[in-house]
Parts: structure tokens; sequence; C-alpha cells
DNA sequence: CTGTTGTATAACGAATAGATTATATACATC
DNA sequence: GATGTATATAATCTATTCGTTATACAACAG
């Protein structure tokens, strides 16, 4: 079951709010990982990576696993849906409340899917 | 146009990290407040609530103007869509790679959108 | 003009975040 | 068992966050 106490919806947004996080977690979307590759990916110390990593799991955006004396990291699904839900949630809020918005949400809502190739700084083209 | 730096979806996920700032999304998401009567709301000092009102407005969640000697907040449309569009955008990536992912997401969407009464701390019921 | 109200600004403090180095441990390999 | 590799843990450092108090200023009310 989601746990969804505000606590965890902090973990979920604070985990997000850092972009060699969302970097990590574009790299994981493409291949699992271990500690080391990602440190050496994000040219960081294997410490500071098993922290972010770390943080990740704590949101429950990423799953990991000890195997011999690699720990394997890969995508671990639920934290993502939370945050979306809350957002989800409050764009309808908001959107009651400015009617005019809904269109500029949805002349947006294309543009911005095509605009965006943003938010790690390790974009791959 | 919306800015889609890093650093502004930096600022929008950390904006939404914290439980004072998604309660008073919430509470202007069903009317205007001045500073003052949100630092009431959410009892903290002007100076702790003014600050977390310009990390909103830095953000690009909250729009203020001030008349008189009155700062009006209000609900400022785009920043939300980023933060939006990240995750989704990134859904989509996890969802192709765990194809399984997707019934359980279907499956949620529906559960969480009526458990969720969450994040803020201050919830009205 | 005087007093009160709403903000702004500055300075401070405790706690956390992001990163590091140094050291230890555990597994793999030869 | 010796060596190298992958991680864990502890200590440290700087910068930022979240909150405070103190002070100043600006605008409305009388």
């Amino acid at each position: 079951m989601v746990q969804c106490t505000p606590g965890h919806i902090d973990a979920v947004f604070g985990a997000l709010s850092d972009p060699t996080r969302r970097g990590v977690l574009e790299h994981l979307g493409r291949m699992d990982a271990s500690i080391t590759t990602l440190a050496e990916r994000f040219e960081m110390t294997l410490t500071g990576m098993r922290k972010h990593v770390g943080i990740l799991e704590d949101a429950g955006l990423v799953a990991t696993e000890k195997v011999g004396r690699v720990r394997t990291c890969r995508l671990g699904g639920r934290g993502l849906e939370l945050g979306a839900a809350w957002i989800e949630q409050h764009r309808q809020l908001w959107s009651a409340r400015f009617e005019a918005l809904d269109d500029v949400v949805a002349e947006l809502s294309l543009k911005e899917r095509t605009l965006i190739r943003l938010g790690s700084g390790t974009e791959r083209e």
C-alpha cells in the first residue's frame, strides 16, 4: 500500500529538487546501475552518490539490492505516483479557481512535452 | 513563455517539498490572502511567512501584488505545470521500462485520488 | 500629527543538505 | 592468504533552510 504521510511527500519533492538526483532517475530509467557506475557518470565520490541514492530510496523512487559487494540500483515505482497525484489534485483545484487557466494548460501541455529537455544537467544530446 | 531551466525545476520541487508551503498553496487555492492572514493561519511570524511566500514566488507558484501596505498573494499559474510535466515525462520513461507497472499505475490512480487527504499538516477535516 | 497596522530588512541561530576525505569492512580473484 | 574492488561508516566543512527577534518604514485611522 502506498504510504502517504506529509513527510513522505516532503521526501518525494525534496528528492526531486536536486538536479543530480533527477539525473540519476533518468539514468536508471534507461538502465540499472551500481553506485560506482553512477558516481563515475555524475563525477562524484562514491560516498556522495551513495547519499543521493539513499535519499531516493527513502522517497520510494529507487530500490536497491546488494548482491555480493555490488549494490544495484533500479527505479522503484510508487514514489513518483505520490508526487504526480499531489500535483494533479491541486491542478484541479486551481483550474476550478481560474477557469481561464485551463486553456493555457491545454495549450502548454503540447508545447512543453516537446520543449522540455531539461532538469538534470546531464542531457544526452 | 515558460522558462524551463534545471534551476527552475529545482525551485518548483524545492518549494513543494515543505508542508507549510503546500498548505499555503492549498489555502490560496480557496482564496487569496495577505501575508498577515497566512501567518496567522499557519501560526508563524510575518517574517517567516514572507519568506515562504517569496520561495513560492521564485518558483512561479504564487504571484503577489502590493496595494497600499497590504501584499496580496494569489496562485500564479505556470510553476505547477513544470513539475507536472517533468513527472509525467518520466512516468512515461519508467512505464516503457516496466511494462507491468502500467497496471499498478492505473489501479492506483483511482485509489489514490480518494485516499489522499494529505500533504500539509493543515487538513481541514 | 499620533498611533496602529502591514511589511520590509537585517542579523542571528539551530538544523539540515551536499559534498568531501579518511578509514574500515566484505567480497572476489588469483 | 594477498590484492584489488565495491561499499559502509565516521568525521568534517561549507552553504542553505527554517525559523526567530529587533528594527525601520509606510500607510491608513483618528
